[in-house]
DNA sequence: CTAGCTGCAAAGCGTTTGCACGATG
DNA sequence: CATCGTGCAAACGCTTTGCAGCTAG
């Protein structure tokens, strides 16, 4: 998959302009294991570059999300969130009385997906579902 | 199913007192054939009763979700929908492209969540499901 | 009478935008 | 050197909150 040089050249192949700031995010969001929210990226990116400011980080996000390189989900927390995409099929489960996130991969979803498909003529695109529900702790309250 | 009176009757049990404004603001959602934002619940709720305010339609909302009576959910629009709870079990198939908005019955999820119960021990709450993609329309262009 | 709703106005929060400077290609 | 990205600050839309008066029970 794209490395950080991939990225940097499909950046500048489209005519868009290789800065340390957007390498810094794009690292960032590309490294996590999870879900990353604008303010949340923008505090590790203040860690390397002290200067940079929150507009950059939505910017940089808007190309990327437009190049297809990030997803951004919502998830009932008001915040939009991102992740890197190309990431394997897979699911955020959200337990609404705890904030506890699971990931599941897409096999339980697929023959869902499928269904929809065939009875709706409806695509789902995987990558922004999220299901909110009761995790296994707090079923036991 | 709850009626108006029974609604009226549900708030006063709890000590929560029943004004115009209220049986207004929650005639509209329960009536409502689809979800509705506080602003479009705003506008409507204003033809009755001029003078009502914004917020007042938010801590209605409020009170209304902490009895169950509606549901709120977010679909990556920005702005918190709110939907009468109690009704058969459905979800809510949004298109990135046009943002239409199509509406399932449970049928093809149930079997879905039933594997994820199994397999996470995630109970999943179908209420608050938001599955985006692309409609049959889009697909086409 | 008393608790709790209400309208109003103002604040809060995440996100977006206008602008002049600075960096990239 | 032209263009595009940046920091800064201000604006934005949705939602929340503080407060004094009013209303339902």
């Amino acid at each position: 998959m794209s490395c950080e040089l991939d990225t940097a050249t499909l950046l500048r192949r489209i005519g868009h302009k290789v800065t340390p700031q957007r390498m810094s995010i794009l690292g960032i969001v590309r490294h996590s294991e999870r879900r990353l929210s604008a303010s949340a990226i923008h505090e590790q990116v203040v860690q390397s570059y002290p200067f940079v400011d929150v507009s950059t980080v939505y910017r940089t996000l808007g190309v990327a999300k437009d190049l297809g390189l990030v997803v951004e989900l919502d998830v009932g927390t008001g915040d939009a969130e991102f992740e890197w995409a190309g990431e394997e099929d897979h699911y955020h489960m959200i337990c609404e009385h705890c904030g506890a996130e699971i990931v599941g991969e897409g096999d339980e979803v697929q023959a869902m997906i499928a269904a929809i498909e065939r009875e709706h003529g409806f695509k789902a695109n995987l990558k922004h579902l999220a299901i909110v529900g009761a995790c296994k702790g707090c079923q036991a309250k």
